[in-house]
DNA sequence: AGCATGACGAACA
DNA sequence: GTGTTCGCCATGC
């Protein structure tokens, strides 16, 4: 496990994980968009990292972010490969073949319903 | 330093 | 719509 995380990063993964905490029940969101909001467009494999990090807290629901096309790619990383699909499943997502149906419509996107001061 | 990898994404063929 | 390539940036060897 990678323990070792300069202080840019710790800053960077304390941001991301504010934002996922945000996401609300039944929504799921994406690591680019979590990425774009934060500032680093391209920063959204940063944002998978964060969240292989996350795994450990209890306040940080990894299973609401997946990549953009709305399939559980990281689902492999939970205690269970049938972890993540559960915990959606569980929030009334419907799962179709490791893919989020109707995408677009539990689509959560922090720039959009977020309020930026 | 160089090279490979990765819970990603966009561009391109 | 699918497969490939590249950019991205931190980490590991």
């Amino acid at each position: 496990m990678i323990q070792k995380l300069s202080e840019k990063n710790k800053d960077f993964f304390d941001q991301v994980y504010e934002v996922v905490r945000l996401i609300p029940f039944g929504r799921v969101t994406s690591y680019g968009a979590i990425a774009n909001y934060l500032g680093t467009k391209s920063g959204a494999r940063m944002v998978g990292w964060a969240m292989n990090a996350a795994h450990v807290l209890p306040d940080v629901p990894a299973h609401r972010v997946v990549n953009r096309n709305g399939i559980l790619t990281g689902k492999m990383h939970f205690s269970d490969a049938n972890e993540m699909e559960r915990l959606l499943k569980n929030e009334m997502i419907v799962i179709e073949k490791d893919q989020i149906k109707d995408f677009e419509k539990v689509f959560w996107d922090p720039m959009k319903e977020l309020v930026i001061h």
